[in-house]
DNA sequence: TTGAATTTTCAAAATATTCTGAAAGTTTTT
DNA sequence: AAAAACTTTCAGAATATTTTGAAAATTCAA
């Protein structure tokens, strides 16, 4: 039957992006959710979270505010509704911009502040330190890259959807 | 003292690298492995990390394993030694692609097969299953854009971005 | 082939992370 | 102001991951 069909295949996305996002480092229920609210057409409050996926107030509450710090889904407040509401954002290439963006966040800022408060204390007067200090610059060095290169994408892209709107809007 | 400066300075290294990690989805040990032959000029064996680190023969055993699936480390054999000696790939540049190249593969990889395993078994015969598919397709699009990015970063040495690279890494 | 040296495996223990749910906190209605 | 509706917090429970260490497997020399 059709209907099954597809909430068979909606099950297996919200599954699937759960298992992969662990083996990315964000956390399954967090990724549950998010699929979820991909799929879902209204916005949905917290007790139907908790309905639909099984899982306690408590969790749902926790990993909504993450959600939202990462900038995957927004709050709605619907006239008359005590319930606060969510809703993710749809645009996938906007989803997969803030994910790099807090990824590049995450993982490279702390990098960049760790190698340079080692090289710190540091004076490259023995050819051991000297060695040492190589390293440090060179991790340094890629991060960097790293930083500014992620940046770069993030921005050229803006330049892209710029364009491709102004070339729709002029349409 | 000169001395013990460095070796604060190693071991605030090998600490960080190791808490910087987890963060970012690898296991701490295997940052920590990692971080101690990096700064390593001679190959070590596994006694010599067992000491180093304070853990476990099996513990080493299977973090020097993954390293070496990660392509980060190579195994060394020394005339005249039974045992098998480690060295940490010292280019840092190297170590980033290497990083880049796997992350890719157990990241984006696993995804995309995804995205097309949920696409099977759905026709868009009703307005609902086109939605979804829409997501699903829009998914598959920006993993593959994600994947062709990451793959012409690694590849082309003459790309605009590794130029960008060399200057900042050279001067 | 035997046995010593070394590496690998894996079940159980230790540790870390995630989840629950009831209590506390907040906001809104009456 | 009190009560009702809803959200947040957080200590303890459940689950998942990592680590240990001794036994099994492998390798090598004699």
């Amino acid at each position: 039957m059709s209907l099954m069909e597809l909430k068979e295949a909606k099950d297996k996305f919200i599954h699937t992006w759960g298992t992969l996002a662990t083996q990315w480092g964000i956390n399954r229920t967090m990724a549950q959710i998010h699929a979820l609210l991909l799929l879902s057409s209204k916005s949905m409050n917290a007790d139907e979270i908790m309905a639909d996926l099984q899982i306690s107030r408590g969790n749902v509450n926790m990993n909504l505010r993450d959600l939202m710090d990462w900038g995957l889904i927004y709050k709605q407040l619907l006239p008359g509704e005590r319930k606060e509401y969510f809703i993710a954002e749809k645009d996938i290439w906007k989803v997969a911009k803030q994910i790099a963006k807090e990824r590049r966040r995450r993982e490279i800022g702390p990098l960049i502040e760790a190698m340079e408060d080692i090289k710190e204390g540091i004076q490259p007067d023995t050819a051991e330190k000297e060695e040492f200090l190589k390293i440090v610059n060179d991790i340094s060095k890629v991060s960097v890259f790293a930083d500014n290169t992620m940046t770069s994408l993030l921005k050229s892209d803006e330049n892209w959807l710029i364009n491709n709107f102004i070339k729709i809007f002029n349409k």
